[in-house]
RNA sequence: GCGCGAUUAGCUCAGGGGUAGAGCAUCACCUUGACACGGUGGGGGUCGUAGGUUCAAAUCCUACAUCGCGCACCA
């Protein structure tokens, strides 16, 4: 048995090998000391213990090739990349094992035990998705990556934290948080997700107090509530003071029924007569607008809650050590018990989760760190006048939404995996200091250390235990993983600071991309980045956002190995509209999932493959000569020089899809469909040299140019097929992806006319080529042999004389004969197509019907008899011609007169065919 | 409740006042000298619904419907 070579492009080994070896010559390396235009990119920095997801591959391809165009653009390109500690995520992680290996927690093993295996953990499981990255192809300069746990980064955090202490902006307060009873510890308003819960409504009845024995001693008022387990830290119940149904109750009190007390009722605007029975239980210590109400009523705040949301001993015997969902139950049956259950009903309301555990997150009363944020009204500004260009535009109006109703962020965690606050109290006043109230700048005096390195004498001292919200690293991340904190602005961001482009997640626009605008301002004096593009969100076929709780999110490193990186990047980018949601198709076959938008991609590195095996067939240089190129080479040619201008503006407006698109439809529909189908001729035996010269170098100026546009979306088959063809010059970097874009036209030389000549005649014969093989598919005729066309192209010809290109006809139109025989007379029921190029016969032996013919041509007589009837109907319409513009008008009297044209001769036809 | 977005062929999506488009899927034909991960041709759409503006609406405007996403202290 011969061996057999495939045909089809394998992307494996070429992807891993052309990336190695990029690395290795330092292709990605961004050099501050360049002269050219500065372009740069910092990475969302992926938590370190992230694996990738197509949320990655569609955010980093965008990056890649917005800096690999730069670079070819001749930019010297920064794109800086890194990971994040992700405090939460990573901690949790860490402490899973250890329950699960060791049967621990982290407190027993200690703060500094605990660290050291995640620190371990990081070194062992982290960076797993850098490896991922760089299987994708992403040009990021590794040499310059950083981790927002590494020293010179956490310096950062502690000097600006000290900053802002003495600024006044941070401060530390007890107040209502949001706390996740899993992590056991309080997060910001950001991290909690809102999502719709199917719960009970419970309706129960309180006693109203009779006063002095007045009034009737059995009153009751009813109160409904979703949360019957935080009763016992009822401290109030609040109407409305306009609702004329309890305004007597108002200073009076009712009965708490467990633990018994008396609390009073108080008037409160917040609530709404129309929910419920129009009163609300207040319990100060376990909702927010409860402790507001609270905190005016001077009413007493009963925390019922352990941290880790079990009930404590003020919930009374009964409840103690209780989960919160079961003392619900709970609750409801004592009440029921006790006769003061009304009714339970169904409801849907929203309650907040935490992001990260996806538990129902406690509002909580704690003490905790909070920042004032710096530079509000100059971020917004920013924005708002697009120093900072939003893409899409319409995530500007959420922005300056949320700007405008900024609170202070809650910035510290009870956790033990990040930055620990920089913060220590004099260890015989620590423990009145950690209880303070409003600590701030002002507050302590000496018994108070804030700074960046511990105090000289620090066995004196104690440390703040809690440690700060990831965010407050990554807000960082544009100039902090450039430059040291104790330094200068280091060479590398006096280059590439601002940055140019970030491409992110609008899900991160508050976490990060508007506190990046603020500490940019504040700690640059500079916006951190000009344009921020916003990425869509992944979703699969039904709609749902990927995530891995669902199972439906495929791995991209299976997909890569079986399709190839540049097959899933370009099948990423062909479907991502401007900020737009990108549906992930997948569907099954056999069992098997198959990704069809990535099969296109596949598909198209294949096809790119061997239209460049096809150059490699044809033997020897090419030699340009203008005068000597066939039409067809100028039509490509011409048609190149606009896929270079189309894909400049898409580029302008990161209109990634559309420059796919173009890539696809250029390549494809164009190049291997036409013009290498219409080339083949020139590679004939007895083929004119100078032509097949000429067409061999058409051919070698589209791949090249080709490549060079690709390079950004298909990164290793490009930088491999220029490699193949030896399209290096003299004089020019070693790789394809340092080459610089060529601007000038690859027409240049040739006079305009004859371009224009050249279109419209092969737009001609393209055009019949089409309609001939519609007459032959119509009649069944699938193979090429056998099948002759008789060509009369009388007055049809697009240069108006005898038609010269039957040899590019035939091979297009798949004949094994074709000839020109003006005024040819058919025989009656030959087969006939008209066309631009004139009518075109297909006799066929045996086949002659003229009752058919007469048929088909009547079909067609209806068609274009129906396109005449609308021309006519639109320029008989008096208002049409008066108002509508005159190219307009003028476009429609030539379509008349085309259409008319073809009506007549196909009517003379129909006729030529007898009655 | 308010705001934003989507709704175009069976699927994934382009188009954005002037003749409804692509890829996949489907059907028919084709082992034509790069590619069957290919070639050729066909079928398939009253562009979510109802109004309005206009000579002309898939496109602009207004409602509504469905889906999705933000924001909001309705217990």
């Amino acid at each position: 048995m011969t061996k057999e070579i495939s045909t089809g492009y394998q992307p494996g080994d070429v992807e891993t090998q052309w990336y190695d070896r990029w690395v290795k010559s330092g292709c990605f390396r961004g050099n501050e000391n360049g002269e050219g235009e500065a372009y740069s990119i910092v990475i969302p920095p992926p938590n370190v213990t992230g694996i990738l997801h197509l949320g990655h591959v569609l955010n980093t391809t965008i990056q890649d090739i917005l800096a690999r165009r730069a670079r070819m653009e001749g930019k010297d390109v920064l794109w800086l990349p890194g990971t994040d500690h992700a405090g939460i995520a990573t901690q949790s992680k860490v402490e899973q094992k250890l329950r699960k290996e060791e049967k621990k927690t982290r407190r027993d093993v200690g703060r500094e035990a605990f660290l050291e295996k995640v620190w371990d953990w990081k070194e062992e499981h982290g960076g797993i998705i850098i490896q991922q990255l760089k299987r994708l192809g992403c040009s990021c300069d590794w040499s310059r990556e950083r981790f927002t746990m590494d020293e010179d980064y956490s310096r950062w955090i502690s000097k600006i934290f000290v900053d802002l202490f003495e600024e006044g902006l941070i401060y530390r307060g007890k107040r209502m948080v949001n706390w996740c009873p899993k992590s056991l510890t309080a997060l910001s308003d950001e991290e909690v997700i809102m999502k719709p819960q199917k719960s009970k409504l419970y309706y129960m009845r309180y006693k109203v107090v009779a006063e002095n024995g007045e009034g009737s001693p059995d009153r009751w008022v009813e109160i409904a509530t979703t949360r019957p387990e935080t009763l016992m830290g009822d401290t109030g119940i609040a109407v409305n003071p306009k609702d004329e149904r309890y305004g007597d109750l108002v200073g009076k009190k009712v009965l708490r029924p467990f633990p018994e007390a008396e609390i009073p009722v108080v008037a409160d605007e917040h609530i709404d007569p129309e929910f419920g029975t129009g009163v609300l239980k207040v319990t100060p210590a376990h909702d927010k607008a409860d402790f507001e109400i609270g905190v005016k009523n001077n009413l007493e705040i009963i925390d019922v809650f352990n941290p880790d949301g079990t009930l404590n001993e003020h919930a009374g015997p009964e409840f103690e050590g209780m989960d919160r969902f079961e003392a619900r139950k709970k609750a409801a049956e004592k009440l029921e018990e006790m006769g003061q259950l009304v009714k339970v009903d169904d409801y849907e309301n929203k309650v907040g989760f935490s992001e990260r555990a996806d538990v129902p997150i406690e509002p909580r009363i704690s003490m905790q760190w909070f920042l004032k944020y710096p530079c509000v009204e100059e971020a917004t500004a920013a924005v708002a006048n697009d120093e900072i260009r939003f893409r899409p535009e319409r995530w500007k109006k959420t922005f300056t939404h949320w700007m405008g109703g900024i609170q202070d962020w809650c910035i510290s965690r009870q956790l033990w995996w990040g930055h620990q606050i920089p913060v220590w109290y004099r260890k015989e006043k620590a423990e009145e200091l950690k209880g303070r109230e409003s600590l701030d700048a002002t507050g302590a005096g000496n018994d108070l250390y804030v700074g960046i390195d511990p105090p000289s004498d620090e066995e004196n001292w104690v440390r703040d235990d809690d440690v700060l919200d990831t965010w407050f690293s990554s807000w960082l991340w544009p100039f902090a993983t450039m430059s040291n904190s104790d330094e200068e602005p280091s060479p590398t961001e006096k280059r590439f600071y601002a940055t140019t482009d970030l491409v992110t997640a609008p899900e991160i626009i508050f976490f990060w991309v508007a506190r990046m605008i603020m500490a940019g301002y504040r700690w640059r004096g500079k916006l951190p980045f000009k344009n921020v593009y916003f990425t869509g969100i992944v979703r699969d076929g039904r709609g749902r956002k990927m995530s891995k709780s669902l199972g439906n999110s495929p791995d991209p490193l299976d997909i890569i190995a079986e399709y190839g990186a540049d097959a899933l990047r370009f099948a990423v980018m062909k479907t991502a509209p401007l900020g737009a949601d990108i549906r992930f198709d997948i569907t099954n076959e056999g069992g098997k999932e198959i990704y069809p938008q990535v099969v296109e991609g596949r598909n198209f590195a294949n096809k790119l493959w061997n239209a460049a095996r096809y150059r490699q067939m044809q033997e020897g240089e090419g030699t340009f000569d203008a005068s000597a190129l066939s039409i067809y080479s100028i039509d490509i040619l011409a048609k190149l020089d606009q896929l270079e201008k189309d894909m400049a503006s898409a580029y302008e407006d990161y209109r990634f899809n559309e420059l796919a698109q173009l890539l696809y439809d250029f390549f494809w529909g164009q190049y291997c469909s036409w013009f290498l189908e219409s080339s083949k001729g020139a590679f004939a035996p007895d083929a004119d040299p100078a032509l097949r010269g000429s067409t061999v170098a058409a051919m070698d100026l589209v791949l090249k140019r080709f490549l060079l546009q690709s390079q950004p979306f298909m990164p290793h088959i490009s930088e491999e097929l220029w490699d193949n063809l030896g399209y290096r010059e003299e004089g020019c970097p070693e790789f394809l992806m340092q080459t610089q874009l060529q601007t000038e036209s690859v027409l240049a030389g040739v006079d305009p006319a004859v371009i224009n000549a050249a279109q419209t005649k092969v737009k001609a014969i393209y055009e019949s080529v089409s309609r001939a093989r519609n007459l032959k598919a119509e009649y069944g005729l699938g193979s090429n042999r056998s099948v002759k066309f008789i060509i009369d192209p009388n007055g049809g010809a697009p240069d108006g004389g005898a038609f010269d290109e039957t040899a590019v006809f035939q091979q297009l139109v798949g004949a094994a004969e074709v000839v020109v025989e003006p005024s040819f007379e058919a025989e009656k029921g030959v087969p006939t197509a008209l066309t631009e190029i004139g009518k075109i016969y297909l006799p066929l032996e045996g086949l002659i019907d003229v009752d058919a013919e007469r048929e088909r041509l009547s079909k067609e007589l209806a068609k274009v008899e129906d396109e005449l009837k609308k021309v006519n109907a639109k320029l008989a319409n008096e208002n049409f011609v008066s108002r509508a513009p005159e190219a307009v008008v003028g476009e429609m009297k030539e379509r008349q007169v085309q259409w008319q044209d073809k009506s007549d001769e196909l009517g003379r036809m129909i006729e030529s065919l007898g009655a």
